[in-house]
DNA sequence: GACTCGTGGAC
DNA sequence: TGTCCAAGAGT
């Protein structure tokens, strides 16, 4: 698999294309902080990038670093969050930041051992901002990076279940040496399969993959592994959870118990729901009424 | 590993 | 219309 013309990533190709059709996200631009990229990054979890944005300037122009945020209140965090969902990363991303503050005297740490000892940081964040914020040839593996792979290399349609070791060590083979290059590829990685090797519906007309990519090769077979879960939503605990949260957010920050019944009427789930958010911080409570953590 | 944790756009 | 899915992390 390693001579001229097997199957894989034609990393050429790939960075030549990423040149021309990436896109000019604002974080990318030249000067931007390891803290602001660490933000978006934090942001960017499980959220399209199109709705990170607009949230991450609003923030940054209130917040502008790491010690600015660990000193605000946790409902103005909340807030500033918006809907941006899984609200805890936002409590999380107030604690990484005094964390930063304290631990590494305000500068976001280049070393992923490091990164990972911040709240919120995982695997994924942590290299990304190794490689994008740092500069180090790290690999990155977001959803994006290993579904390419399962295509281009595996000639699988889906990436199958992930495992941190085995996808680590499947885009370590593939890096380049160099740094610079390394960044602009796993960066170029990611694009592809947001703009091109999608999920749902390939372009692979439009891919500057597709003469050396596997899944092609092959006639684009179906996937023919483990279904992944139907992710539902309607009638979860998350629903009632963001109900709950969304009539604090949007108010002053406080509600009576009784406002709070209205939104749901199974008393046992919504019940389950709020203690939930109280006990994640999201949520306090004060004598008859709830409020976002001052 | 399996499960939980929001929100909204695309098809 | 309902299903899928999006720069994952923590337990």
């Amino acid at each position: 698999m390693t001579s001229p013309g097997a199957h894989g990533i034609d990393t050429p190709s790939l960075l030549s294309w990423f040149s021309g059709a990436g896109r000019p996200l604002p974080w990318r631009e030249d000067g931007v902080s390891a803290w602001e990229i660490l933000l978006c990054e934090v942001m960017s979890q499980q959220t399209p990038v199109a709705r990170v944005e607009p949230v991450w300037r609003d923030w940054l122009a209130r917040w502008p670093g790491p010690a600015e945020l660990a000193a605000a209140a946790p409902a103005d965090v909340i807030r500033m969050w918006g809907k941006l969902g899984y609200p805890r990363r936002a409590l999380r991303l107030r604690e990484c930041a005094a964390v930063v503050v304290e631990k590494f005297h305000g500068e976001v740490p280049t070393e992923v051992e490091d990164l990972l000892t911040l709240p919120g940081v995982g695997d994924y964040t942590a290299r990304a901002v190794a490689c994008f914020a740092h500069g180090q040839a790290v690999p990155v593996v977001d959803t994006n990076v290993r579904r390419v792979v399962a295509r281009a290399v595996n000639g699988v349609a889906e990436a199958g279940p992930p495992s941190i070791r085995r996808d680590l060590a499947a885009v370590e083979a593939l890096l380049p040496d160099e740094c610079q290059e390394a960044v602009t590829f796993s960066v170029a990685m990611m694009e592809l399969g947001a703009l091109v090797c999608t999920a749902r519906s390939p372009d692979c007309d439009a891919c500057p993959l597709a003469a050396s990519c596997a899944w092609v090769a092959a006639g684009r077979p179906a996937w023919d592994g483990p279904r992944r879960k139907a992710q539902t939503y309607a009638g979860t605990d998350r629903q009632v959870r963001g109900l709950l949260l969304d009539v604090l957010r949007d108010g002053d920050g406080t509600a009576t118990a009784a406002r709070l019944v209205a939104v749901w009427p199974d008393t046992v789930q919504r019940d389950r729901a709020l203690d939930s958010l109280l006990a994640d911080g999201l949520v306090v409570r004060t004598g008859e009424r709830y409020s976002l953590p001052a």
